[in-house]
DNA sequence: TATTTAATGAAAGTTTTCATTCATTGGCGC
DNA sequence: GCGCCAATGAATGAAAACTTTCATTAAATA
């Protein structure tokens, strides 16, 4: 397959380059070796076959034939590559030239999610996330809404919550306009909003609207300062900085996935097995490659 | 002798710290082996007793009694100090304290996606990712598809990068399989597929076609052995663990955003602002309300 | 269903690596 | 000169790492 696209990347790293080109014919087992050296690119170096095949579960031969099958003389060839991978890495050390500027976008934006979902993890007070989902959970009917950006978040919001159980609709601007779907509203169910600057008038009408029909009112937004907030029941503030030149919704990103949690937290046990699970995983130890 | 001097230096980088303090003692051919350690310290850690001998020209005999006379148990104790101070020098970017081994799901989510892009951030191929950029900028019609949690990630990445100018439609199955959509493809487009488990073979059979057709295939995957990562021109790997209880799409969104921005590198100095921005957010400044 | 093939782990075999023992060398004081 | 001792390397032993073989099981094919 197409030579020209990946002579490059396979002289650089050749154990990625390998791996694609001999994926298809990886056994199952193989595979999960494969995800967990690259995943542990920084360790691989210094494993040897039995902690390789205790962290993957494989035996030890099947480490072995893992090695040979993508083409290098044994495990102690392919570990050697990985010797040599690291210390050339090591030696062109800063050198990085024109990588620099690609890689910039990838790592100034990570560090951007990272510090926005550090922030909200400080910042989201703890007892009114329980009490949006609370509400959430105990609603009859559940809309979801945002313009823009926040459209895509309310679709996702909608999806997971959907997946859990509950009855939920995204009011959408295809057809008729999000006010005009709000005659189906009634006490008793809730809506949730997502507002992120540019902030839009419709947002704040729709809300004002449901809450005159006596349902709850949810506002995700970026700023307590927000002009929704006055307006609803519920506001999560959710860290969103540099949202004005990029479009990262990491940090609410987790805020949903962690609500859909909470919510799910009805099957309590199901939800504590969920977080002991990112626990492993946190650990370090991905002897479940998950 | 001064404990209170050495110790940070000790704990630091053992074997220097041990080496002076020691000193004194070693013999002539010890102490070219300590010279030789200390020159080499990149090589050390995967360098065999018989390796330094050969090199010292000291008997494995002597590279051994050195490594005991330094405070060592014996070779074996020095190489795995040496592996650890490597391990630690590279994996310096862990800032994650435990400190919140809270049972909240909020925490739990939020840490989870932390790690998730920080391993992404490590593990994604920098000429792979300007590659893919290079091509979706390039391209002169750009299709996006996803099933299921994936769709959500196809029609984000369409959003995004309508507004920065390029023609993408987001590939659906509202009306018309995706496939049949296909017959607008033309050589000089490209498709970017989102594939993400449970994998589902429409994907790979609308990347199959589209390859026939003479498009560049992009998919953005969780893993290097993914299905689909056979069947494309490009592919990113994105570090997605967890997802088989939650769906923190947080890396990839990062990821995605990254793209837009380095497709947007055309315009060199708007990406650029975008990172200095970034950076400025970071340094703790939020003077700057944005 | 019968047959073949591929995948896999247990266990045996091989090589490499590490540690110890022991004999030799060379310096140094008596 | 003689004995003592630290230093050293060769040889040996022990352990770990790596590879192969083989029987079993699961999957694919006829």
């Amino acid at each position: 397959m197409k030579k020209q696209a990946t002579t490059v990347e396979a002289a650089v790293s050749g154990l990625r380059g390998r791996i694609v080109e001999h994926g298809a014919s990886l056994s199952p087992q193989q595979r999960v070796i494969a995800d967990y050296l690259l995943a542990h690119l920084e360790e691989a170096p210094f494993l040897s076959i039995l902690e390789v095949s205790e962290r993957t579960g494989a035996s030890e031969a099947t480490v072995v034939r893992f090695a040979q099958r993508i083409g290098y003389k044994g495990y102690a060839g392919l570990k050697m590559a990985l010797v040599e991978a690291l210390r050339e890495e090591r030696g062109s050390g800063r050198r990085t030239t024109a990588s620099a500027a690609t890689q910039a976008p990838l790592a100034a934006v990570a560090r951007l999610a990272q510090h926005n979902i550090e922030a909200t993890l400080a910042s989201v007070d703890g007892s009114e996330f329980e009490a949006v989902a609370q509400q959430l959970a105990g609603a009859d009917h559940l809309f979801t809404f945002g313009l823009g950006i926040s459209a895509h978040l309310a679709d996702l919001a909608a999806y997971l919550f959907t997946e859990h159980g509950l009855r939920v609709n995204s009011l959408t601007t295809r057809y008729t306009s999000p006010r005009e779907q709000l005659v189906a509203l009634r006490p008793g169910d809730a809506v949730l909003a997502f507002s992120l600057p540019p902030y839009s008038r419709e947002t704040l009408e729709v809300l004002r609207e449901a809450r005159e029909r006596g349902a709850t009112t949810v506002v995700v937004t970026d700023r307590a300062t927000a002009p929704a907030v006055s307006l609803v029941d519920h506001a999560l503030t959710v860290s969103c900085q540099g949202m004005t030149f990029t479009s990262t919704t990491a940090a609410i990103d987790v805020v949903l996935n962690a609500l859909v949690m909470a919510i799910g937290a009805h099957h309590r046990e199901e939800a504590l097995e969920a977080i002991s699970r990112i626990n492993q995983i946190l650990e370090g130890d991905s002897s479940l490659v998950d």
